[in-house]
DNA sequence: AATGTAATTAGAAATTTATCTAAATATCTA
DNA sequence: TAGATATTTAGATAAATTTCTAATTACATT
């Protein structure tokens, strides 16, 4: 079920809001309320966007007391760019 | 005007059968027909994921009397690359 | 010029997505 | 436990996306 993710997360990265948060998350682990303060957004449109994020395995979430830090998980990552890299090699048997 | 189609270049590899049929042009130009054979859908749906895969820069056409050949055009892949390599870096300033 | 083939464009219907407000849940603190 | 803060869930609406059929355009052949 790992490959589930893999169209999840492309359809994940395709708003620029998301990735947006992911940028951010870069830099270091944040709260839902601090990453809303990046956007104009609502907050519930914010939380909508990191649980499209969460189930697309890109970001993980933990609770601290009355917060929810939310951080990047790289690993799915690897897989997305691995798809680039068979595009652009020159000879390559992935159908 | 160039990073305009970044983000379309995001939305456009967000479809599955837009992806797959970037993967089918890594192996050679296309016609939009022999694309259509690969697929379930109609050729008007075809023909309508090559245009946003056109418009997104992904993809370049050239008519060859009655056949449009389809081939892949990497040099936006690159760009789709970049953000890929910055959100992965431990430190970086992309914002 | 008439017909056939390749492909796109137009327009409609169904589905999905993004966003909002209001309400609910979880946790902390007094 | 009551009230405040942080966040999510629910439900509605508007906008965008996908796909279809029918019609059109472009080119080739007879």
């Amino acid at each position: 079920m790992k490959k589930m993710s893999f169209n999840e997360a492309f359809k994940a990265i395709a708003d620029p809001n998301r990735r947006k948060i992911l940028s951010l998350l870069k830099k270091g682990d944040l709260t839902a309320g601090e990453i809303a303060e990046h956007f104009d957004m609502q907050k519930p449109s914010v939380s909508h966007h990191l649980k499209i994020l969460k189930q697309a395995d890109l970001v993980e979430d933990r609770r601290v007391g009355q917060h929810i830090y939310y951080s990047l998980n790289t690993t799915v990552f690897q897989d997305l760019m691995s798809w680039f890299y068979d595009i652009l090699q020159k000879e390559g048997d992935k159908s």
